[in-house]
RNA sequence: CGCGGGGUAGAGCAGUCUGGUAGCUCGUCAGGCUCAUAACCUGAAGGUCGUUGGUUCAAAUCCUUCCCCCGCAACCA
C-alpha cells in the first residue's frame, strides 16, 4: 500500500521554531506508524525560498539571495535531523527539478489561466498591496502612504471551482480534518470565490512564468507544487497519481485555506488526483502568550532538546494537547510531563519489571498458560496496536498516545495486584506467568511508542533483546531468553 | 446586527450533535504496598456546568436575554 505524508515546506524568512518542529514531528509520527504497518511510505519536507520577503531579508543581511537561501535552508535541515525526522525527500523550491515541475504544472492548468489587470492600494515603502479595509486615512497599517495601482497579472479561474470544491468536500467528508476546520473552509467558500492573481511582476525572486517577460509565479503556486515535485512530477505520472490518492498533507491552520481550497482547485485543473486528506494542526503559545520575536518568547526547539531531550519534547507536544487544537508551551508543563508520565509511569514501569527479572537471574521462563487476570492484560497488550490504528487513520495522535498510556497504567496496576515479589518466594510457577505477561506488555508499549518516541522504543527493545521493526512482531510469543541489564529511561526533570 | 470558537471543581480540559445520577489529568487530604527512578496502587474532599427566561416528567446538553474572553475577515510564505 502506497502512502504519502508531507510537512509544509517552510518559509525561510525566519529561523526554525517550535511550530516548525511540531508540524515535522507530527508528520514523522504518521510516517513511522505507516512504516511499522508495512506500508510503502514517501515522506517529504523542504523549504519555500522564493518571494519578496526572502529577497528583502537577504538584502538586509547584505547577502546574495541564493547564498542566503542556502544558509537558511541548512538551518531547517539541521532541525529535521535534530528531531529525528525520517523524511526521504527534502524539496527546495530553488532546485532545478522544482523549476521544471512548476513550469510543467503551469502548462497543465493553462486552460484556467487568463491575463487581466490587478488593481488595489499599494504601499511603495512596504512593497506590497494593502487591503482596502486596512487603509486608514490613505495610510497602510505600517503608516506608509498608499497609492492606487494597476498592473497586469495572470489570474486563475478559482471562481469556477466553487461548486466542484463543495461537491468534493461533500463526497469526501474526511478530506479536511479536524471537522471544525472543515466547516470553516466550507463557510469560506460559500461566501464566494474570486479568481486568484497568480503572478507577480514587482520582483524577480521566483519561478519565471513560461513565455512571459517579467512575471514570476505567485509563491503559493510555487510552494504547493512542491508536493508533486517530490513525487517525480512531471516524469513519473503513475507514481504521482498513486501517491496523491493516498496523501496526507500536514499543515498549520494558518495555511489551511491554501491547501484545502487553492491546491485542490489547481489539481482539478491539472487533472491530478486530489490528496486523501489535509490535516490542520493548531498553534502553540508560550507561557500563555503568542510567540513573537518582539516579545522574545519564541521557543527554540534546539534549546529545548538540548536541555530536556528529544523524546521528551516529542512526547510533550502530542500528549499535552489534542492534535489539531491550540496549546500552550511552558517549561513547567514540560517538566511535569517528563517527571510524571515519562519517568514515573513509563520509565519506572519498565525499570521495576526488568530490574526484578535481573535479580532473578536475568531472564524469564515463559508460560502462556494464563489465569484470567494475566489473560486480561495479555489481551490488552496484544490488541494495543489494533486500538491505535483507527485513531491514527484519522491522525488522532493524542488519542493514540493516550492508548499507550492506558496500557502503562494497567500494567502498573497489574503489578500491584499480582505482587510478584511475594510470588518469587512462594509460587514460582505463577510468577512465570506474571512475568511473561508483563514482558508482553512492555514489548507492546515499545511498539506503540515506536512512532512517537523512536529512541525510547529502541531502548526498550534493546532491554528485551528483540528487533522491533514491524507491528507484526507483536504477535510472536516470547521464547525463554535472557534480557539486557536495564537503565533508567528518563531522568526526572523536576 | 460581519463570521467563527469558547466560558464546566484550585488549574487545564472532556461531556453539549443523539436531554436522564457531572467525568478526566494535575493539585489537596487520607490509606495501602515496598518489586521499582521516594516510584506504584486505592479512596476522599471539592462544581448553583457565565447570566436571564422558557420547553420538558427531566437541561451542562434544546430555544431565548444579556455579559465576558479569543481567533478570522481572501493575494498576508
Amino acid at each position: 500500500m502506497q502512502f504519502f505524508v508531507s510537512t509544509p515546506i517552510y518559509y525561510i524568512n525566519g529561523d526554525p521554531h517550535l511550530g516548525h518542529a511540531y508540524a515535522s514531528i507530527a508528520a514523522d509520527i504518521i510516517a513511522r506508524f505507516a512504516r511499522f504497518d508495512g506500508q510503502d511510505v514517501h515522506f517529504s519536507t523542504g523549504t519555500d525560498e522564493h518571494g519578496i520577503k526572502v529577497a528583502r531579508s537577504a538584502e538586509a543581511a547584505h547577502m546574495d539571495v541564493q547564498v542566503f537561501s542556502d544558509m537558511m535552508t541548512m538551518k531547517f535541515r539541521n532541525m529535521s535531523s535534530k528531531i529525528n525526522m525520517s523524511y526521504n525527500d527534502f524539496v527546495r523550491t530553488t532546485e532545478a527539478r522544482h523549476l521544471a515541475s512548476c513550469q510543467a504544472f503551469w502548462e497543465l492548468i493553462q486552460k484556467d489561466i487568463y491575463v487581466d489587470t490587478y488593481a488595489g492600494w499599494y504601499s511603495a515603502r512596504d512593497e506590497e498591496y494593502v487591503q482596502k479595509s486596512d487603509v486608514v486615512d490613505g495610510k497602510a497599517p505600517s503608516g506608509a502612504p498608499v497609492e492606487w495601482m494597476e498592473e497586469e497579472s495572470y489570474f486563475f479561474k478559482l471562481s469556477s471551482y466553487q461548486d466542484k470544491l463543495l461537491e468534493w468536500y461533500d463526497n469526501n467528508p474526511d478530506f479536511i480534518l479536524p471537522i471544525s476546520r472543515r466547516n470553516e473552509v466550507i463557510n469560506f467558500i460559500r461566501g464566494g470565490l474570486k479568481d486568484l492573481s497568480i503572478s507577480r511582476s514587482k520582483f524577480t525572486w521566483g519561478i519565471p512564468i513560461p513565455g512571459s517577460q517579467g512575471h514570476v509565479m505567485y509563491v503559493w503556486i510555487d510552494a504547493l507544487t512542491n508536493y508533486i515535485t517530490s513525487l517525480g512530477f512531471p516524469h513519473d505520472m503513475a507514481r504521482v497519481s498513486e501517491m496523491m490518492k493516498n496523501a496526507i498533507h500536514v499543515v498549520g491552520k494558518e495555511i489551511l485555506r491554501f491547501h484545502a481550497v487553492y491546491w485542490p482547485a489547481f489539481l482539478m485543473a491539472a487533472g491530478i488526483p486530489l490528496p486523501k486528506r489535509v490535516y490542520a494542526h493548531g498553534w502553540w503559545t508560550c507561557e500563555g502568550q503568542k510567540m513573537s520575536k518582539s516579545v522574545g518568547n519564541v521557543v527554540d526547539p534546539f534549546e529545548i532538546i538540548d536541555k530536556y531531550g528529544l523524546d521528551q519534547l516529542r512526547y510533550f507536544l502530542f500528549r499535552e494537547v489534542k492534535f489539531g487544537e491550540d496549546g500552550d508551551f511552558s517549561e513547567a508543563a514540560l517538566q511535569k510531563r517528563i517527571s510524571f508520565d515519562l519517568a514515573n509511569d513509563l520509565g519506572n514501569l519498565v525499570q521495576r519489571i526488568l530490574v526484578f527479572i535481573q535479580k532473578l537471574g536475568g531472564g524469564i521462563e515463559v508460560d502462556y498458560d494464563f489465569s484470567s487476570s494475566e489473560r486480561k492484560l495479555f489481551e490488552r497488550s496484544r490488541t494495543l496496536i489494533a486500538r491505535m490504528r483507527p485513531l491514527m487513520a484519522r491522525q488522532d495522535l493524542y488519542g493514540a498516545l493516550n492508548a499507550v498510556w492506558e496500557l502503562v497504567a494497567e500494567s502498573n496496576r497489574f503489578i500491584n495486584d499480582s505482587r510478584p515479589w511475594e510470588l518469587a518466594k512462594r509460587d514460582p510457577e505463577k510468577l512465570n506467568k506474571v512475568l511473561t505477561v508483563l514482558c508482553e506488555s512492555i514489548r507492546s508499549i515499545a511498539f506503540g511508542l515506536g512512532p512517537f518516541l523512536p529512541d525510547t522504543s529502541q531502548k526498550i527493545f534493546g532491554f528485551l533483546n528483540i528487533e522491533g521493526k514491524s507491528f507484526d512482531e507483536i504477535e510472536v510469543d516470547f521464547k525463554n531468553q535472557a534480557f539486557q541489564e536495564p537503565f533508567p529511561l528518563f531522568p526526572k526533570a523536576m
